[in-house]
DNA sequence: ATGCGGACCTGTTAGC
DNA sequence: TGCTAACAGGTCCGCA
């Protein structure tokens, strides 16, 4: 489910619940998502004080003195905060209960996400050390992308869409971004111009910056931290419009599978 | 090093 | 109306 801005969108709307808040226990229902809930976790994060909340590409970490939550919230998962205990419904798998008996609720029926624990620096942990840059800062431009996908054979669709080389750009966003820069998705990477580069690295900055101010992509029950849904869904251009007409030219847009994902494209704006 | 396909799960929807 | 199959926002891992 969540993309970047998705994912965003909960940080910020639980950030200001739950820093500074000391954690007064945490609860467990379900310990097998994509990878076990560390036995170790309570113990650790007992006690602890949430000294921050940041995101790393779709990571979510909630930094304390004694060690990391990293937090994936994978296809289908979410994070809610409560004021008090309710009754946990089938796929609220943790709770992490604050002093004051709120408390951040994990909820993801899929369980492709995870709930993990680590100490030391987050960013060398093997689910994050290998990650490509943020790519809303400087790091991503037009030279570092062009410069990456050289003799690279992959679609271009497949290319953006690698966590190695660019985080926090999902199906949703690779389709759209691609439209908005008039690459056909198809296209082997490395023989996309540079110029067009700079067109993709602007249209991604775009596309993602403004899915943030409307608060992610409401696709099915999404809802971000304070428990409001997005409204980008409603400005999306191909995705989910397969068979609709394009909003440039009004040519039938295609829709294909690649890696077994939905990809949606216009033949006559995307070359 | 690169690229591909499978794997992890459940819920919803499309099609017969 | 009911059953089955396909599909869904992610991404890691192992193999060729």
């Amino acid at each position: 489910m969540p993309e970047l801005p998705e994912v965003e969108t909960t940080r910020a709307g639980i950030a200001p619940h739950i820093l500074n808040r000391e954690v007064e226990s945490v609860v467990v229902r379900q310990s097998r998502l994509r990878w076990p809930v560390p036995a170790e976790l309570k113990a650790k994060l007992t006690g602890c004080v949430i000294q921050a909340v940041q995101r790393r590409g779709k990571y979510l970490l909630l930094t304390t003195g004694r060690g990391t939550v990293i937090i994936h919230l994978g296809m289908s998962g979410s994070l809610r905060i409560l004021g008090e205990a309710e009754a946990p419904q089938k796929h609220d798998h943790l709770d992490i209960v604050f002093k004051g008996s709120s408390l951040l609720r994990y909820t993801d029926p899929r369980r492709f996400g995870c709930v993990l624990w680590t100490q030391g620096d987050p960013r060398e942990h093997r689910l994050l050390s290998s990650l490509g840059p943020e790519p809303l800062s400087d790091e991503l431009d037009t030279k570092y992308l062009f410069t990456k996908s050289r003799r690279r054979a992959v679609p271009i669709k497949s290319f953006v869409m690698d966590s190695k080389i660019v985080v926090g750009v999902g199906n949703i966003y690779a389709n759209e971004a691609l439209y908005r820069a008039g690459i056909h998705p198809l296209q082997p990477a490395g023989k996309v111009s540079r110029l067009r580069y700079e067109k993709l690295t602007a249209a991604i900055k775009d596309v993602l910056t403004e899915a943030i101010a409307q608060g992610g992509t409401t696709l099915r029950d999404f809802v971000g931290g304070d428990g409001k849904p997005g409204y980008f869904a409603q400005k999306l251009d191909v995705y989910g419009r397969g068979g609709q007409p394009c909003n440039h030219c009004c040519g039938i847009l295609k829709e294909v599978r690649l890696a077994q994902r939905a990809t949606v494209y216009c033949a006559r704006c995307q070359r």
